[in-house]
DNA sequence: AGCTGCCGGTCGATAGCGTCCACGGCCCGT
DNA sequence: ACGGGCCGTGGACGCTATCGACCGGCAGCT
């Protein structure tokens, strides 16, 4: 990971769909150099994906939640993040420290789409109780940051 | 939006560094037609970007914190969400019903970063208090979700 | 010092892609 | 039946992706 990687995980955190030549260009290397640079950050996990962002709006998915949810004292953690995946509407999930293990964002169509989803989740093994906050309006999500030296 | 903008949408989701070649023979239709369909999906703002996915320990983020901000009675909302987008660390920024009016996302390096963040925000006119959960791990996060029919 | 391998770059070639344009079918209201 | 808009196809052209061959700098060994 020297200054010239950094520059390219910036440039396509920018824009994934820049062309290698286009790259090339940026940095001041030919074509191939960026190519094989580009390749060994995916190899080494550093560049995970590539991915479209989607209004979710125009998608139908104009509700968005974040829930908190307290395990009971008989959760078998692992079987709980299992069922929790099976919920396509859980886009993110982070396990907390702090009583509320884990922290979920959800997705849905509508305000009765979410009660189920709730309704669902405390009814989930392993769930003790939850605690949903909705969203009024996003101002920003996924806001890349400057990498920094990691010298 | 029809079927096959769906499919390009859900396409470019997977992989936004797909060609309009290989686009156009998942949908069955010649590279030129998908050409002019994304366009007009980036135009109508349904595609808003295309970012690559990197790891935030590869570059030195390897400590997430969700921060919940209750607002003093004074507080002008719009210069708290401005002065809130200057500060870096936060990735993103929900405006939320209840308490709180707002919950943010917040990358930083250390624990010791977090607590400068933290104390930055409880500094900031406008902000009452704070409550600040940190992630242990990430289960996943903007997990893409299957669209819906818009009928 | 000189030799040797490796790493990481350039260059050149070729197949395939992006993108522009002209053209054509379909649906619609007249 | 006709005309126009929409949305597609096919062809053409320059540019891009990607391979293989080559090359220079550096490290470590003799």
């Amino acid at each position: 990971m020297d200054a010239i990687d950094r520059q390219l995980v910036e440039l396509l955190r920018a824009n994934a769909r820049l062309s290698f030549a286009e790259l090339a260009r940026q940095v001041g290397l030919s074509a191939p150099a960026v190519h094989e640079r580009v390749g060994k950050l995916e190899a080494t996990g550093v560049l995970r994906g590539y991915h479209a962002d989607v209004d979710p709006d125009a998608v139908g998915l104009g509700v968005t939640a974040l829930i908190g949810v307290v395990q009971d004292s008989s959760a078998d953690i692992d079987e709980l993040i299992g069922t929790l995946s099976d919920m396509p509407e859980i886009e993110s999930c982070y396990f907390m420290a702090g009583e509320e293990s884990f922290l979920l964002k959800a997705r849905v169509g509508t305000i009765a789409e979410l009660e189920q989803l709730i309704v669902r989740l405390n009814r989930t093994p392993g769930v003790s109780r939850t605690r949903t906050a909705i969203a009024l309006s996003t101002k920003w999500e996924d806001r890349p940051q400057t990498p920094r030296d990691l010298s």
